[in-house]
RNA sequence: GGCCCCAUCGUCUAGGCAGGCCUAGGACACCGGGUUUUCAACCCGGCGACAGGGGUUCGAAUCCCCUUGGGGCUACCA
């Protein structure tokens, strides 16, 4: 059977109508290390579009022979994310199907079935190496600027020596015989054939020492048993599939049809990753002087420093001056400015240190580049500092207000497209349209821009009760005030928003109607630049007049009313609009002033235009 | 360093496999204008790319080679 010949469609239907049965079955595979990253849901969604299209099954198969690195709550996170993305498994982990179990940690003895199988073959052996040694060879690969492979040893160890290196404490791991001499060959069905000398290939560990199978061999092992026939994943496995390849002969398993997607990339270069929610962190840290003083002290002898602080100028001399302006990047030498940012960062320090969001060293390792927080570390320095963090995960997006419907058809043409100029598709339209013959062989980048625009267009098409599912799923997670409102009131708020971008921002824009009076925040330069200039303060004072009189309580009637006003007062409704909104809803951004005072309703709003007048007058 | 992948506007891409239909099309962003009670949305217009060099050919964005650039992998992680 030759896979590269007619690619995508065609073939594929070829594939499984004629042969009836043979049908296609995909699968993601995670690994559960903590919540579902948008490159992690576009391979998962690549894999459920193609199966959909096709008619097959597409399955979830946790990946958790990592002890060191699962979370207890990952796996929950993921299918949660999965679920809200609309991608729903047709087997695997809560759902059940006949090629259970699903999480590689409950399939032990299958794994060992098959390491023995290869044990007893000949074409695996026993390797006792330790971490140092290894470590060792590796480093002298380096330098010897060769690539690593391991040197098989001449007479493979037998039972008897397992024993003893057991008994010795050395860790015995099993690994795989590369005997391949020919070009080790993968079809790919979105790069074509890719060639790999096996010369190039080092005989791998198929089984850990603490007696867990390694990623390559569980994911052959599972993919032949649980009948996979199509792997779409990220073009960093492509250098695995030869290993992959390489078992499957060995074991007698079938090759699926392989797909290797390009990566997504980030504006800062590079794979998009956890990283760079960390490394927004230490960006603002870094802007904002925020330098321990265990890093000060060991540049600068504490007494000078302290003498520096406290107004010696001379305590420092030229070399250690310009050391510390480049840190806290002061132009010149502005001793004043220097002064503050360094008072400023330091409070920031003492305040992360002091509220036990990490003590002093962490920070330290953390902004010298040593070690890196864990994610909920960096989430309470965000928050604390208010810092936004970049969207990485699903589940981020989720609370910034995106659309599961926008997120997957952004992902979905993340090297992908229908090649008809469509871009905003529904979910169905996707199934419709996917085809892995169309799939992108270059890296792209995760454009957020983009993104936000096809946000925008999906609340724009996506049906009123749906959205409304949508909107209080949000508001609930992220605990607003406006979760008190049903479902007549919420969709009422989200017409009144047409041509929001988010839902975060129909949510900002209509909280201020669900706080009492006194929690109205007033934004400083709304207040000066509205009411406290020209004559916004008059004009409130006409508008609360007019506004007492008011029989009843319609936008239109409330727009016939402000809109009258202006008239007679001879000014543009901008200038009877603006000191209202800013005194009902605390800035200058709101759903239309109609609206806001409707929702509001009228006592609250005259209430709040005497708070107003009261206070900024 | 070694191995592998990739290369069209700032970004995502169409066109490439079947070379002339391409003075390279669309979308996002950006810039200018319009609409307007704020923020958005909306409407009109503009800017803007075949990485470089060699071939093959009557003809190359398209096929081949080299260079350059970007990315991935190089674990008892997946």
């Amino acid at each position: 059977m030759t896979f590269d010949e007619g690619r995508g469609k065609l073939f594929v239907f070829k594939k499984w109508s004629s042969e009836g049965f043979c049908m296609i079955v995909t699968r993601f595979a995670p690994s559960p290390t903590g919540y579902l990253h948008v490159g992690g849901a576009r391979t998962a969604l690549f894999n459920w579009l193609l199966a959909r299209r096709t008619g097959g099954k597409f399955l979830l198969r946790i990946e958790d022979t990592d002890m060191k690195r699962n979370t207890p709550t990952a796996m929950r996170q993921v299918m949660e994310d999965l679920r809200w993305l609309g991608i729903e498994w047709d087997e695997g982990p809560e759902v059940g199907g006949p090629h259970g179990p699903y999480l590689q940690s409950e399939r032990r003895a299958i794994y060992d079935k098959y390491i023995r199988q290869l044990l007893d073959a000949g074409k695996a052996y026993y390797s006792f190496d330790t971490a140092e040694e290894l470590d060792a060879a590796r480093k002298l690969a380096e330098t010897e600027k060769r690539s690593n492979i391991y040197r098989r040893p001449a007479v493979c160890p037998t039972e008897a020596d397992v024993e003893k290196a057991r008994a010795e404490g050395r860790p015995v791991t099993v690994r795989f015989a590369v005997t391949a001499t020919e070009p080790i060959v993968v079809h790919d069905e979105i790069r074509g054939d890719v060639s790999f000398d096996p010369a190039e290939i080092g005989d791998f560990i198929i089984l850990k020492s603490d007696g867990f199978p390694t990623y390559h061999f569980a994911v052959v092992v599972d993919d032949e048993l649980m009948g996979v026939t199509h792997v779409i994943r990220g073009q960093e496995h492509l250098m695995n599939t030869p290993n992959h390849q390489l078992l499957q002969r060995a074991l007698g398993f079938r090759i699926p049809t392989y797909a290797h997607m390009s990566v997504t990339v980030s504006e800062s270069g590079g794979k998009l990753s956890k990283r760079e929610q960390p490394k927004a962190v230490q960006k603002y840290m870094k802007e904002h002087g925020v330098i321990p003083y265990a890093a000060l002290t060991a540049k600068i002898g504490a007494d000078e420093l302290e003498a520096f602080r406290s107004g010696h100028n001379d305590a420092l001399n030229k070399v250690q001056m310009q050391d510390l302006t480049k840190f806290y990047s002061v132009k010149g030498s502005n001793v004043d400015e220097l002064r503050g940012k360094m008072s400023a960062g330091l409070e920031i320090v003492r305040q992360l240190v002091d509220g036990r969001i990490i003590t002093e060293s962490e920070l330290v390792d953390f902004l010298e580049g040593n070690s890196v927080p864990d994610i909920p570390i960096i989430e309470k320095i965000a928050e604390h500092l208010g810092i936004r963090l970049p969207e990485i995960n699903v589940v981020d997006f989720f609370r910034s207000g995106y659309l599961p419907e926008a997120m997957v058809n952004f992902l979905a043409l993340l090297g992908w497209n229908p090649g008809d100029g469509r871009e905003i598709m529904s979910r169905q339209e996707l199934v419709e349209a996917f085809d892995l013959s169309r799939v992108n062989k270059s890296n792209s980048l995760f454009d957020r821009d983009k993104l936000l625009a096809f946000n925008t267009e999906h609340i724009k098409r996506t049906p009123m009760p749906t959205l409304v599912g949508h909107f209080r799923r949000y508001l609930a997670a992220i605990e607003s005030p406006v979760a008190k409102a049903d479902d007549t009131l919420l969709e009422a708020i989200i017409r009144m928003n047409e041509g929001a971008r988010t839902l975060e921002q129909i949510e900002q824009k209509t909280r201020f109607a669900f706080v009492s009076n006194d929690q109205v925040r007033y934004d400083a330069e709304a207040v000066k630049k509205v009411l406290q200039k020209g004559d916004g303060l008059a004009m409130l004072r006409a508008v609360r007049e007019a506004l007492a009189g008011l029989q009843e309580l319609t936008p239109e009637g409330i727009e016939s009313l402000l809109r009258n006003l202006a008239q007679a007062q001879k000014v543009g409704l901008g200038k009877i609009a603006q000191p209202l909104r800013v005194a009902i809803c605390g800035t200058t951004i709101s759903p239309p002033i109609f609206n806001a005072v409707d929702l509001l309703g009228i006592d609250n709003t005259l209430k709040r235009i005497d708070i107003a007048l009261k206070h900024f007058a």
